[in-house]
RNA sequence: GGAAGUUUAGCUCAGUUGGGAGAGCAUCUGCCUUACAAGCAGAGGGUCAUAGGUUCGAGCCCUAUAACUUCCACCA
């Protein structure tokens, strides 16, 4: 096949992708002779278009499972979408009022859920494309949404049996609400950010007349459901009052003072007003005291009958109408500015009001113990390890989790209650018939289940639980998770506790977490700065590779990363540089039949570069296995680009444009053996043009999707071979720097005199092309020549370079006897060092030996130096 | 209030059990050398945040400090 001159994604990536699917090269298999690796996509939500987020997290489990399947594991990428409860509602509430004017209620919760299915079948799949586009080598035939028959079924289990061993239960409790999504929502659920508001101070007058207290608070309209006021038992300003009664202002009610350790003496004034049905903590002192709980606010945030003449104000309408009323009637005191923190709802920001609530909740105590255990045995490990901290210590003092939602689309709650007795029945399946009373008029429980009840299944769901499929008994344990560190609490911890409770296992024993992708002055992106990047913007520009290659740039575990467009440039360059080095490679191949490495004699440079490649392979091999994949893309592209490119096919060029047909075969068997290596290397990382490249070459199987992950040729390590072909290579570097420096065209063809050296002859061709001399000649003695030489020092010994009028006495003094004093610099520091006893006691001998031997380097660097110098000088 | 992370070249970031500071971009110089100008060759540029400590030896380990970022909790 023909290669265009530049790389043009575009004419392949899709056609690649297809044919990979066509092919089945993404299905799992159940495969009893190889080891499984598993990974479950964090189901992105039906309503999101694929971001740069998902680009990040998505092309770092493509890597991996890429790596896996070349490796030889029976890979599953398991994909599915989530049906993301309250996001999706909120959605489809707005299109609701926008397209046809209707609310839920117009159309009722048949007519809803019949607009949500139907939005979810048009848009539901958007994301999935375009994981696609990305080069996703997931296993689409395995595609589960949260809300599949099988997860459902998988949820009514979980539900029952926790709630059969009484981990589920129904109670009033303090919850969140949302009053704008007119729902619950759990602790994790609840934001809080930081607003300038006022500690408004109250006068409660005893009611006996004998005095008053002082109460401050930052919700004033919660004190028309005060219940009592608390101050602390060891309060001496209070000590005498404590079981009399106070007044509530504008309600004229009489209200105790209780004593409780929960109020702190030195806060405010030291008095606490109790609201046990809109305070979390005044709720728990409620409870200690046996408190009345009045609740004074209706679900959309307005008051109630219990707020008297605030009944159907809005909360905020209230507060202002209440606190003139105060300052009125003369209780008010006074009024601070005061900065605190609000919650606010996750989704829709609204201030979320604390209130109590009917809800349904998970009892977190038994399931929290096992699932900090198993991390606290390493059974389950964060990568890094830092993040565990952050998981025990959300585990450590976690809450119950409040699971309902007054929502309509999501899990239904499988609890039935009898309209003629009021039995509530928790069962899998529906119930028709009461147990109770033989009455055949249930209802089923109007809520559904936060959306993270499903998600925390996900690892087991998606195989068939509770059917126990060959899927489960195989890919269960899952081997890594890869999330971003801002949902360990929402997903990975419930995940861990779900494994354990319904699997008996964790679910995979390990967690590679990653951050966020930052624009490029490092701010989080968001929609209100406007300044997100579109990565299939990127795909459409650059190509998909380029994106994952710019995503992977200087990416460590854990830490955020910027995206620039630099980043994307240079990966596009690297696509361009690979594309082309393969051309170079390909067009020199026609009709050439190549030959096994071995059966043939190789050069000097062949050893060099397939010694490198033995290293390319063990480090970036190692990278992977450790899940670096900034490191190990670092390696690829100094390897692909400075050794291979660079160098290598420099260097081949010698034998390709020679006259021996025999070499030119031999050099071209090396070429493509690095070539295919780098291929496939290269190949988790930018899949669809090492594939494009792959299917060229002669020694290609059916597709590189499916090739042998490259191994180390213990045969190749030509590690003598290397190191001197390293002082050939010096002296190129050193005549190229000395011909910039003195003006001379690198073009120039010039006369080169090794003096006493220990490069190899054999090099001479390599030497000769690369540094552009025409004439290269080894000499016992620099005795031939009479100035107007420029002289080089290093590795390779000495070169001396004759270049005519080009060569200034002076300059070349004062240039060699600033190298001269370098030099002795370093051999004092050399010296120094070795004489060290403490470095010579306890260094390694090695790194001894290295030292010993780079003195004398040095030292003999430095003699000839000086006998340049002396003989310049003379001149 | 508690915890974590970051601080290395002008910019974005690597730096893998401690053993002479790296890359890309940007800058400067010279090249259209038959794979690639999305390129080639060369150069300059860093008290590794600050102050102590451990060690023969510290960018890396320990302590303190500062700045920035993030998470958790939330005192009414």
């Amino acid at each position: 096949m023909e290669m265009s001159k530049t790389y043009d994604p575009k004419s392949f990536e899709n056609k690649l992708y297809k044919e990979w699917m066509d092919k089945g090269y993404f299905k799992a298999k159940v495969d009893a002779k190889k080891e499984p690796f598993t990974i479950v996509i964090p189901p992105p939500n039906i309503t999101g278009q694929l971001h740069i987020g998902h680009a990040l997290n998505d092309t770092i489990q493509d890597v991996i499972i890429r790596f896996k399947r070349m490796q030889g594991f029976s890979t599953l990428w398991l994909p599915g979408t989530d049906h993301a409860s309250i996001a999706t509602e909120v959605k489809i509430v707005e299109k609701m009022r926008k397209d046809e004017g209707l609310t839920k209620q117009d159309v009722g919760r048949d007519g809803f859920l019949q607009r949500a299915w139907a939005w979810k079948e048009q848009y539901g799949g958007r994301i999935v494309e375009q994981l696609k586009k990305l080069g996703a080598s997931c296993d689409w035939s395995r595609e589960t949404f949260t809300m599949d028959e099988k997860c459902s079924k998988a949820v009514n289990e979980v539900f029952v049996n926790l709630y059969n061993k009484g981990l589920i239960y129904k109670g009033d409790r303090i919850i969140n609400w949302c009053p704008c999504c007119k729902t619950a929502l759990s602790d994790a659920e609840v934001e809080y950010a930081e607003q300038d508001s006022h500690l408004w101070h109250i006068r409660y007058p005893l009611a006996d007349g004998s005095g008053e207290i002082i109460v401050a608070t930052t919700r004033p309209e919660t004190m028309l459901g005060d219940t009592a006021v608390a101050v602390n038992p060891e309060d001496g300003r209070y000590k005498d009052m404590i079981g009399k009664t106070l007044i509530l202002p504008l309600m004229d009610k009489e209200i105790p003072i209780v004593a409780d350790e929960y109020v702190e003496k030195d806060f405010g004034s030291g008095a606490v007003k109790i609201t046990p049905a809109h305070d979390p903590n005044d709720f728990e002192v409620g409870l200690r005291h046996g408190l009345q709980v009045i609740r004074i606010m209706n679900d959309d945030g307005s008051m109630n009958d219990n707020a008297g003449k605030y009944k159907g104000l809005d909360r905020v309408e209230a507060r202002k109408r209440l606190c003139d009323d105060l300052t009125a009637l003369g209780y008010m005191v006074k009024i601070e500015n005061y900065k605190h923190n609000v919650g606010e709802c996750y989704r829709c920001h609204a201030t979320v009001e604390p209130i109590v609530s009917k809800q349904w909740f998970v009892k977190m105590e038994p399931l929290a113990k096992p699932a900090i255990d198993v991390v606290k045995k390493k059974k389950v490990e964060f990568i890094p390890a830092r993040f565990s901290k952050v998981y025990f210590n959300w585990m450590e003092n976690i809450r119950d989790w409040c699971i309902s939602r007054q929502l309509w689309w999501g899990h239904r709650i499988p609890a039935y209650y009898c309209s003629d007795c009021g039995e509530m029945s928790v069962s899998k399946t529906a119930v028709e018939t009461c147990p109770k009373c033989g009455g055949r008029h249930m209802r089923q429980d109007e809520d559904v289940l936060d959306t993270w009840f499903s998600s925390a299944l996900w690892p087991f769901s998606t195989l068939g639980y509770p059917d126990k499929t060959e899927d489960l008994k195989y890919f269960y344990p899952n081997s890594l998770l890869v999330t971003a560190y801002d949902i360990i609490f929402f997903w990975v911890a419930r995940m861990i506790f779900s494994g354990l409770e319904h699997m008996g296992e964790i679910p995979f024993p390990e967690v590679l977490i990653h951050g966020i992708v930052r624009d490029s002055q490092g701010r989080k992106m968001s929609k209100s700065l406007g300044n997100g990047i579109d990565p299939l913007e990127i795909i459409e520009n650059y190509g998909a590779d380029s994106l994952r290659f710019s995503i992977v740039q200087g990416l460590a575990p854990g830490n955020d990363t910027r995206y620039t467009d630099q980043k994307t440039e240079f990966s596009r360059n690297f696509m361009n540089k690979l594309w082309n080095a393969s051309r170079f490679v390909l067009l020199n191949l026609k009709g050439v039949k190549l030959k096994e490495l071995g059966t043939f004699r190789l050069t000097n440079a062949d050893k060099w570069i397939l010694s490198r490649m033995n290293r390319a392979i063990k480090e970036i091999t190692a990278n992977l296995e450790k899940y670096e994949l900034g490191n190990a893309a670092a390696k690829l592209y100094d390897f692909v680009w400075t050794e291979f490119c660079d160098w290598y096919i420099e260097l081949a060029k010698v034998t390709l444009y020679g006259d021996s047909e025999d070499k030119k075969v031999n050099t071209l068997s090396v070429l493509v053996y690095a070539l295919e290596n780098i291929l496939k290397l290269m190949h988790p990382f930018v899949p669809f043009i090492t594939e494009e490249i792959y299917k060229n070459l002669p020694t290609a199987k059916k597709s590189i999707v499916v090739s042998e992950w490259p191994s180390v040729n213990k045969k190749f390590n030509y590690t003598k071979e290397s190191a001197e072909f390293a002082k050939a290579m010096e002296s190129v570097k050193a005549i190229r720097n000395m011909k910039a420096e003195k003006g001379v065209a690198p073009s120039k063809k010039i006369s080169i005199y090794f003096i006493a050296s220990s490069v190899n002859p054999k090099d001479v061709g390599y030497i000769s092309k690369l540094a552009s001399a025409e004439r290269v000649e080894f000499l016992e003695s620099k005795n031939d020549f009479d100035g107007n030489v420029v002289s080089l020092f290093g590795d390779f010994g000495e070169i001396a370079v004759p270049l005519g009028d080009l060569v200034d006495t002076e300059k070349e003094i004062a240039r060699l006897t600033c190298e001269y004093e370098n030099t002795l610099k370093e051999v004092e520091r050399s010296s120094k060092m070795l004489s060290n006893q403490g470095f010579v006691a306890k260094a390694p001998k090695a790194l001894i030996d290295k030292e010993k031997e780079k003195l004398i380097n040095y030292e003999e660097k430095a003699k000839k130096l000086k006998a340049e110098l002396e003989n310049l000088k003379r001149i």
